[in-house]
Formats: C-alpha cells, structure tokens, sequence
DNA sequence: GCGACAG
DNA sequence: ATCTTGTCGC
C-alpha cells in the first residue's frame, strides 16, 4: 500500500497529487538560492501541530537577534483539506501558517519553519514555498531526512555532514547538541546553504533544535489547549 | 522490483 | 503530526 495509507488519514485523490505536482515545478523556476544581503535582526519560527484529524493550530513566534528573546508569538487556528502525503506538506499546513504570520505586528527579517526547503524531491519543501509566498527569506530545520544521502555527522555540537541528492548538496546534516540525533538544514528561498547552517547552529543554544523553531513548537502546544 | 518517505 | 509511562541524564 501507498506510503501515505500507513496513517489513519484518507486517501488523497491522485489527480489532485498531479496538479500539485505541476504547481510545484512551476514554483520551482522562482526559487533564489543566494547569501542573503541584509542585517539579521528579528528572526521568526513557526510550527503547527494538529487537532483531530482536519483541523490545525500554526504558530509564529518573533525573535531578537541575536539575543533571541520573544518578542511575539501569534496562532491561528483552522481547518485543513489535505491528508498528509509525503512531498506535499506544504499544501496542507502552508494556508493556516501564511494566517498566522499576518497577525504579526512585527515582519522578520528570516523565517526558520519546520521542515526541509530545497532538499525535497522537487526542491519545494515547506520552507522553500513559505518562503515564495512571502518573498522572504527562509530556512528549512527538519528533524527527520525526506530525500538525500549522507554519511552520520561526528557525535560533538557543530559536526555536520552534506546532505546529497540526485548529485548535489541540498542541505546540511547538523549535529545541534552533543551526542543528540542531528536535524537536517536546508535553504529555502532568498537564502543559501553556509548562511542557512550558520543561523541554525548559532539558534541552537541549549536544546537539539535551534529556539525559533523550538519555542514555536512549546507554544504550539500550550495554545492548543486553549482551543 | 524493493524500500524510503518532512509534519 | 498523534496516541502514551516511566525513566535515564544533564
């Protein structure tokens, strides 16, 4: 059975997973991979988790930089049309986040979201399509490799490993936090890989993933109780 | 043909 | 992602 059956979600229509497709190729003209040309001030993070089976609650929190102190986190919460299929992540959390970041009084200079950016198998990961929707630079931190090869990075904070895919690297494995399993970082849009892996590493202070991603995905779960 | 597969 | 207890380590 197809990958996506294994989750208790339904069957997505195979017709609509080629349109996707299309979009995504499309999108992927579009993609800036460059070092990004700006003073690194406010950073944001975001995350959604989910509520039964359709409905979500994104989040997006606002960082100093680089004293990374909270300065906003706003949540939007509603409903989703997609299942989750692998590849396409986007199309299902991407609609509820782009709500969420509106709320923000305050727009940042750098989003880290959860998941990958370019290392996808159409280089079209969470990140990377945030980050065209916005026109805002963007990083992909995943805690699980989608597509790619790469060798175990060494066990101490800062090893990192080149992720590859189809002949080039796509991303970096970055071990966060010693002897703790490492996240995958990737550019997504308006960004390149050094800079992408440098923030990443140098949001990484106490805890395997780096605080904006990490303080969105606590807040995640404090508002969702609240819904 | 047989696995692998972000959140 | 989500369902779930205690437990090992900093």
């Amino acid at each position: 059975m197809p990958y996506y059956r294994r989750f208790d979600q339904p069957a997505p229509d195979p017709a609509i997973l080629a349109r996707l497709t299309e979009q995504q190729r499309q999108m992927q003209e579009r993609i800036i991979i460059q070092k990004p040309d700006f003073d690194l001030r406010l950073i944001a993070g975001c995350d959604s988790s989910f509520v039964g089976e359709d409905h979500i609650l994104s989040v997006f929190v606002l960082l100093s930089y680089p004293s990374l102190e909270v300065l906003e986190k706003v949540w939007h919460y509603g409903e989703v049309e997609l299942p989750y299929v692998p590849g396409f992540l986007s199309f299902r959390e991407a609609p509820n986040l782009l709500k969420a970041y509106e709320k923000l009084h305050q727009k940042p200079d750098l989003i880290m979201v959860d998941g990958h950016g370019i290392s996808h198998p159409r280089r079209l990961g969470i990140a990377t399509h945030l980050g065209l929707h916005l026109n805002k630079p963007t990083i992909g931190v995943a805690k699980k490799v989608l597509v790619g090869r790469y060798k175990e990075p060494a066990l101490h904070k800062g090893a990192l490993s080149p992720l590859e895919y189809k002949g080039e690297v796509v991303g970096n494995v970055l071990r966060t936090k010693d002897n703790v399993k490492p996240v995958f970082v990737s550019p997504g849009h308006l960004m390149d890989l050094q800079f992408a892996t440098q923030i990443a590493l140098a949001c990484a202070v106490k805890h395997k993933l780096p605080e904006p991603t990490r303080l969105a995905d606590h807040f995640a779960a404090v508002f969702k109780k609240l819904v």
